[in-house]
DNA sequence: ATCTGCGAGCGAATTCGTTCGCTACTATCG
DNA sequence: CGATAGTAGCGAACGAATTCGCTCGCAGAT
């Protein structure tokens, strides 16, 4: 059991940590019901159950026993993931360099002026800092 | 033959592609050399031309066969591929919010100050279009 | 007490990415 | 002309991720 740290959560885990860190934790029916809902994924339920089970292995998710059904809960919060993922995808496509991907980020998607100016506000923080 | 579009490219394809945006075409041998170089990977030189064969299945590099040895290019230029990516993360990930990326991108990796002017510039541009 | 439905879990089957061994071809070297 | 070295390619093998079939146990309904 327990490999984990190493290697990023595959698409299904993905998906599935995203209904866990919604929920703040669910059963295995409502993650399975959850993933149907979501995507086009037609899979049995003992599939999703499975996949938990893996996920458990990996120390991904954790389990609450006492009750029942049991309740899954994600073991690391969507920050660190979103973080570590964000991270390698620098590395891996940006070749180390968060700032053409902030630059890219910005212009891919159109930004309200609002979100504008949150960034903007997240500017200033980070330039003060910096004196 | 010719899969493609939906899926991403994979870890060692994605090292490959970086190769060949590099240098804007290689040869086989040129890649699996790159590849040893970069990473801790002492695959062998046919992994590497098998692996070529797949990404030109796959439709990710195209092939000059008219000169010896042939020569390698990566079919969609490293802009298209970050932007799709970049797009998949957000999706994935950021549940859709380029905006919390952006701020996390911004908070986690330390900017110099040159960076910071770059984004605050391209932040006046958006804002320029928007009215 | 039986039947029925759901939770839980195991192990086999499938798929996909990755790796390599082995063969064929070409061109150069002596 | 062989011998030698590098390029190209195919199919098998392996491991990891994903899928499911089938079994078991427990609760409530009949």
């Amino acid at each position: 059991m327990a490999r984990q740290s190493s290697t990023q959560p595959t698409e299904v885990e993905l998906q599935i940590l995203r209904i866990l860190w919604q929920g703040g934790g669910s059963t295995a029916r409502e993650v399975h019901n959850g993933l149907a809902a979501a995507e086009a994924r037609e899979t049995n339920y003992s599939t999703t159950v499975k996949m938990l089970s893996v996920m458990l292995d990996k120390g991904l998710v954790k389990r609450d026993e006492s009750v029942s059904p049991q309740i899954f809960r994600a073991a690391t919060s969507q920050k660190m993931t979103q973080r570590k993922m964000l991270g390698d995808l620098i590395d891996k496509v940006y070749d180390g360099s968060a700032l053409s991907l902030v630059l890219q980020a910005l212009s891919a998607r159109k930004a309200t002026a609002e979100e504008l100016s949150k960034v903007r506000a997240m500017l200033d923080e980070l330039e003060q800092k910096q004196r």
